[in-house]
DNA sequence: TATGGGGAAA
DNA sequence: AATAATTCCCCATA
């Protein structure tokens, strides 16, 4: 057996992939490997990853062959791919676009390519290989699903199924390829304008126009739905501007917030053809349904009773719209899933910058809205200069004896509490404070009581949740303004669009490992800045505990994006 | 039209 | 597996 010690990257034969985080040649081949693996853990040495069929599938779906990650493995393992590994993973990346549901049989869909759907009873599952399409007539799980045989290579489905199908599909082990195209909904002109309502000119950036062309893929049944991940500060809403621009029919749009609905609108008066009757907010306060409307996940899952039904479902088909835009797929809440398997019809478009849930939902993303589209990784843009430069460090401040057996006599959430609020981590602020004198710091923490420590000790304004929207604004306003040099918030600022860009992040504690949360939170600051500076990042954790675990899932997703942390010890 | 409280989500 | 905080909905007031 060969042994290459100089190579990076173990393969084992349960699909975990260990990489060396200090080989020289790190950089090359986490890019590589990030495209088809997972990144589970990423410790200071070894980083892991695993190769599951769902990483897969998204990776076939971006175009890569299973012959291109077999020798790409094979050229920086230690040891020899192990022969299970290799065999699954070009037989995983097979099954992708091995069964396509279409809308005509194969030999009509042929001839009428680039033609819009037209909605009939039945829809025609198709594979060209015999035993696929036999296990799957006739697998326990699926069987029920089909209405007939239409022929050796065909199943009927009732056109009703195309997204229970497709679920039911993905859980055996069948990708499906869903090519069966869209229901085109109300014309709408939307035209990009050349230059905003500020006077400036507008124009897609290089990777936004591709984004955007990828998704759309000249109106073809190969493009119309799926998830295109970008790093906060990329321009989602831009990108999505651009496909609405090429699909140019009435769109229905999903944020996360209030805040963020506004920020939609905004941008569409600001950088499209459309006026304000066009484009409405269908929130709590008004419930406009225009050519286009911005409307929040909390509004649509909103029922009154627990088992009752959801009044604003509605929404799906008060118009006939030809796109549906998820914003922040990633967040997207289970009943949205439900109504999402109903509307295959209808274009979806998914935005987000991790396609990392909490909740181990990442299939009904996939399946549901759509396969992955695109990845740029942070670097990429960060090379480019379109973002700010990165510096993430930990600092590791010490725990004082009387608290260390405190949290040994405390239950373990108290505990965490305990070690989170280390008022140690004063003493790290002001060192850190005192590194970046003429910059707007911005300190983020977990818990209200801790942050009013810190912000009456530092003399600092505070935001949390209870803060009135009024004094907000002002706040943040003075603070860009450079009149505030350090503003202490609270979890508002995970989702805040309007918080300002500040040079300087401090996180003092953070969330049972969410990497989501610090993803949002570098995303903040992540922005170019003016003056060509970088952009700091800061995670103080008291030493050796809990909490220094969790800070190490919360930096998963950094990791994944090819950030490394460098870590400073206090004691 | 604005404000505050309750409840639910995740 | 779990915490605490936040946000959003609706409805009840004035």
């Amino acid at each position: 057996m060969q042994y290459r010690a100089d190579n990076p990257l173990i393969v084992q034969g349960d699909f975990s992939v260990l990489l060396e985080a200090y080989h020289p040649k790190f950089e090359t081949v986490r890019a590589e490997l990030a495209q088809f693996a997972d990144l589970e853990k990423s410790p200071e040495h070894i980083h892991s990853y695993r190769i599951t069929p769902l990483s897969l599938w998204n990776a076939a779906a971006i175009g890569l062959k299973a012959g291109q990650v077999i020798a790409f493995l094979d050229e920086y393992v230690k040891f020899p791919l192990p022969d299970n590994v290799r065999r699954d993973i070009a037989s995983y990346m097979g099954r992708y676009g091995l069964v396509k549901l279409l809308a005509a049989p194969p030999e009509l869909s042929a001839a009428g390519k680039g033609r819009s759907f037209v909605p009939g009873d039945y829809l025609y599952l198709y594979s060209h290989d015999l035993p696929t399409i036999t296990a799957i007539a006739g697998h326990k799980e699926t069987k029920h699903l089909f209405a007939s045989r239409f022929n050796d290579y065909t199943l009927l489905v009732a056109a009703g199924r195309r997204g229970m199908v497709k679920q039911a599909l993905v859980k055996v082990g069948f990708p499906v390829e869903d090519l069966a195209g869209y229901i085109d909904g109300e014309p709408l002109h939307i035209r990009l304008a050349g230059t905003t309502s500020a006077g400036r000119p507008f124009a897609l950036r290089d990777y936004q126009r591709q984004a955007a062309d990828i998704f759309y893929a000249n109106g073809r049944e190969t493009g119309g739905s799926g998830v295109l991940v970008l790093p906060c500060g990329a321009g989602k809403t831009i990108i999505g501007l651009g496909i609405m621009s090429l699909i140019n029919m009435n769109t229905l749009i999903l944020t996360t917030s209030t805040t963020a609905v506004r920020q939609w609108v905004r941008e569409i008066l600001d950088k499209t053809g459309l006026t304000e009757d066009q484009v409405g907010e269908y929130s709590s306060e008004t419930k406009n349904i225009l050519p286009v409307t911005v409307a929040t996940y909390q509004m649509i899952t909103y029922r009154p009773s627990s088992d009752g039904p959801f009044p604003h479902f509605e929404l799906f088909n008060a118009r006939s719209w030809g796109l549906i835009i998820y914003d922040e797929v990633h967040t997207l809440p289970a009943p949205v899933f439900q109504v999402t398997a109903e509307l295959q019809t209808m274009r979806r478009l998914g935005l987000t910058a991790t396609l990392v849930r909490e909740d181990k939902r990442e299939t009904d993303v996939f399946t549901l809205i759509g396969p992955k589209k695109l990845d740029i990784p942070w670097r990429e843009l960060e090379a480019a200069g379109w973002i700010a430069e990165a510096v993430c460090t930990e600092v590791r401040v010490p725990l004082n004896f009387a608290l260390r057996m405190e949290c040994a006599q405390s239950p373990e959430k108290t505990a965490y509490r305990l070690e989170a609020e280390n008022p140690a981590k004063l003493r790290a602020i002001e060192d850190i404070l005192a590194r970046h004198p003429a910059e707007g710091v911005l300190i983020i923490g977990q818990y209200i009581r801790q942050l009013e420590t810190i912000a009456a000790h530092l003399n600092a304004p505070l935001i949390t949740g209870k803060t009135k929207n009024a004094k907000r604004d002002e706040l943040y306003e003075r603070f860009r303004q450079s009149q505030i040099p350090v503003l202490v918030v609270s979890k508002v600022a995970n989702f805040a669009i309007d918080l300002p860009d500040a040079g300087v992040a401090i996180q003092v504690s953070g969330a049972f490992g969410s990497r989501q949360e610090e993803a949002q939170r570098l995303g903040r600051i992540l922005r170019p800045k003016a003056n060509g500076r970088g952009a700091y990042f800061y995670s103080v954790v008291s030493k050796d505990t809990r909490e220094q675990e969790f800070a190490h899932h919360r930096q998963l997703f950094l990791a994944e994006q090819g950030y490394r942390y460098e870590i400073i010890d206090l004691s």
